[in-house]
DNA sequence: GCCTAATTTTAGGTTAACCTAAATATTTAC
DNA sequence: GTAAATATTTAGGTTAACCTAAAATTAGGC
């Protein structure tokens, strides 16, 4: 049980976001989303896998996946990046474009005592400003509900979820058009490209265009059951 | 001005302590207080000299000094440093000897902006909890009215201004006995050994013995005058 | 089923920040 | 003023985390 460094929590991370879709994380990919070369990878990786306990099942050209411990691991980091999160949000003043950035490198020095203080002042949210949900103390995640917006029907409402929170620009977009978490919305229309028109419920103003892209990363519930707002 | 590193910002805040004291900081000074060998100091005092624009004024064998670009990134991180240990305190229900070793790996990756908004929502406070002065946001350091409890004779009324923060058992050991920033005290008795006996103004408790070297960590003001208490 | 393309791994190199051991300066002590 | 003690620097080594280039493996196209 010796130091996950920095470094291992990122790849961490990744290789956990990467298996909830795909089952293993190829070498590639995790370089691809870390910005670093496929090499640096498979060296980490063999790293990863050679730890007490290992933290990755490894086998030559077949992919990664976490172990048992990895995945605590990976857990304990995301509870930490969304805790910080929702605390500049909260107590800081942040923008919610402006969270990650900073959560993402006090993660990996904030004390266990400093996340601890963190969730009690904040009253234990289960959610980020973004919307991804936050382990609980023991690492359970707590259950989405909710679809990928590119899956709305037109004229359905719908509450805004969940916005991945890699892109800042798509962050203030959405902020500047009121597109927040919470928010009510209708597709309006639907392009060929993917691409669509959304109506913001109660407002009169004119519908916000989404590219495909764009709407990739939103993540709605439809509202007759699910109207409540996560608790951010 | 390329990036400053995290350890190179120990090195530059440690000189910036020792040249206070002695005019210039010895390499095996500086290597005793980062608990590192001298060799190293040498190493990282050599890069520092050679930064554009240079750190530190260094020529073998004579000691290394801050040049005003050093000086600067050193009060930056006091700044960042001491704002962090009132924020712990003061939002986070730190205890005084605790905030200390958080502060110390906070402040390597704490963002402007973020050292921005806790100033603010402080109230841009000028001196840490452990009584030590915050640079202003342009890098002016408070002056500090103060006098080593080592030299205040005894039944003269004085107030504890500043206590040393490396030593997270002798403050703890101080607020157990209730001696805290503010605390009106006199010295009962000196010992030989520069041991003494301290009295808490307003308690009829047993006086609290400070051994010399507790007492050397101590620093005061005289009452009459300077009753004031700093802002923490 | 074979060949090309893509992916993954190996091998060897770089930088930062430490280390130890040995060499060189400097200071102190008599 | 010289020898012994102390301080500093040099030289060379280690580890973590990246890199590039080349070799090996796997996958896709027809």
């Amino acid at each position: 049980m010796s130091k996950i460094t920095a470094a291992a929590e990122d790849y961490l991370k990744e290789i956990y976001t990467l298996c909830t879709h795909y089952e293993k994380a190829s070498t590639s990919e995790i370089a691809a989303r870390l910005g670093i070369q496929s090499a640096s990878v498979t060296n980490m990786i063999q790293k990863l896998s050679q730890t007490e306990p290992p933290l990755v099942n490894y086998q030559k050209n077949l992919g990664v996946t976490l172990t048992e411990a990895g995945r605590k691991a990976a857990l304990n980091i995301f509870r930490r990046h969304r805790l910080l999160e929702v605390y500049l949000y909260e107590k800081l003043n942040y923008a919610w474009d402006e969270v990650h950035e900073e959560a993402e490198k006090l993660e990996h020095v904030a004390s266990p005592k400093m996340i601890n203080q963190i969730a009690a002042v904040l009253g234990n949210p289960t959610h980020s400003p973004h919307g991804h949900p936050i382990p609980s103390p023991d690492l359970m995640m707590p259950i989405m509900q909710e679809m990928p917006l590119t899956d709305l029907s037109p004229s359905v409402d719908a509450t805004i979820q969940r916005v991945r929170d890699r892109d800042a620009n798509l962050l203030r977009y959405l902020a500047q058009h009121n597109l927040n978490l919470g928010t009510d919305i209708t597709v309006q229309k639907k392009l060929t490209d993917g691409a669509m028109h959304i109506l913001v419920k109660g407002e009169i103003h004119k519908p916000v265009r989404l590219t495909a892209s764009m709407a990739q990363q939103i993540f709605v519930n439809k509202s007759p059951e699910g109207s409540e707002l996560p608790g951010r």
